[in-house]
DNA sequence: CGGCAGTTTGATGTTACTCAATTTAAGTGG
DNA sequence: CCACTTAAATTGAGTAACATCAAACTGCCG
């Protein structure tokens, strides 16, 4: 098998670095036996696979499935901070960082990639490539955080809401092909309430609403956007 | 004047890459001539200096004075994102993108100094230190927004201002001697009420309560903290 | 002294929370 | 396939937190 041609037998052929943002940057180093840097696992719907202040010799990439990150609170309560889609770095802080300083929890059943953060860090001192794709996910945390920041800060319900699925809409569309406007999206109603600082109650509230007037609907998993621009009448920051 | 001593008479000396994050870094290149990919201004408080979407060839230190980063809403509110403090980047996102994506304004009268993308990049390439303390710097900036979207996504209005008190509490400290847990602090109650999310009148009631409760109080541009203990306990994630 | 910006206070309104009950959907084992 | 169980979503009533509007008060500067 060519490192340079698509690997379609295997499974993890774009995970790992191959992932989110290193993707190109390891392929001429792929390969499939002596990548001892690099395990993959399979977790369960429900299990948490990162806690706060975890220290951890690597660094992981989710492959499959969604995750999220997130603060447990000592009142009970948590705050999502972001999700995870296919191909997301747990943070770009963690190639840095010996430990989380947040916790992680998968969605649905998930497949991760973890490498050795020693093996990337020196990847990174001769590899100018893997440097700029991790600047720029670097940036887009950045970026996300302070656009959430606004939302959360000065925005009502609906808007929160909004936000978060106008920001969500095009992750998600970049993993699998849409039709007909109906986005897979396995996020229940407590999860909307963690990530955007309500209580499910009013997520339920707000989503009738949505409902209502045509403008997004979920179920069954899926989220079906009726009337796009009026969620972004609602849901965007400008 | 050597390059490798303390550099007294140049009230630059600490600024610029010399500053926030790469003040050892770029030590020996320093020099008071040649200079010219570094440059400095003088800012009037109030005066904007930044605008979202606006290219700049250059990298932003803040030198002396309170800034700030924010958001422009639509409806006229604004969201401040942090508080910019002597030696502080504007962010670390703007060595590698070449437009803001917040805008910035001197909350005090400031000094910045400014210093070419291009230059900072190719020395990047070629110096680790450097790029050690950019990405120290954004991790830092990645945690700050994680928890401050956990102070406002899911905490009350004392919570909220006591959390962004003791966030800047190290900060300020960082910067200048504290006698008598007395610490300089140029902020209006807008300004509180512009970066966590509340209306300045609802500030000043909780201002209030602080002060009766013998918490915190704020008068001629001075925070005194006279009870730490309660302060983290109302304001702290933990 | 007058004017302005910032803060404080009061009265009232709205949004979102809490508590509790009901309905719907999703599993599970027979 | 159906009773049973459990989790998730919906609905309603009452309440708390924060917003809004408006007026009074303070300190500062010309």
């Amino acid at each position: 098998m060519q490192t340079t041609s698509p690997c379609v037998t295997c499974p993890h052929r774009d995970l790992g670095f191959c992932g989110a943002l290193l993707e190109n940057s390891f392929e001429e180093s792929h390969s499939h036996q002596g990548a001892n840097w690099q395990h993959h696992r399979r977790v369960p719907a429900g299990r948490q696979i990162a806690t706060r202040n975890q220290v951890s010799e690597d660094v992981f990439v989710l492959c499959g499935g969604w995750g999220f990150r997130f603060f447990q609170l000592p009142n009970g309560r948590r705050k999502i901070l972001n999700f995870l889609l296919p191909r997301d770095l747990f943070s770009a802080t963690s190639v840095f960082e010996e430990r989380f300083h947040f916790s992680v929890e998968a969605l649905t059943e998930i497949q991760i990639s973890g490498m050795r953060r020693a093996e990337i860090q020196a990847r990174l001192a001769v590899n100018l490539g893997i440097l700029t794709a991790l600047a720029k996910s670097f940036v887009a945390e950045t970026q996300a955080a302070d656009e959430m920041q606004t939302a959360l800060g000065q925005r009502s319900a609906e808007e929160r809401i909004g936000y978060l699925f106008l920001h969500l809409i095009p992750r998600i569309a970049a993993r699998s092909v849409i039709r007909e406007q109906r986005y897979p999206f396995p996020l229940r109603q407590q999860h909307i309430a963690d990530a955007v600082g309500l209580t499910p109650v009013h997520v339920s509230r707000v989503l009738g609403l949505f409902r209502e007037r045509g403008i997004v609907e979920l179920s069954e998993g899926v989220m079906r956007v009726s009337n796009l621009a009026e969620l972004e009448r609602i849901g965007s920051l400008n």
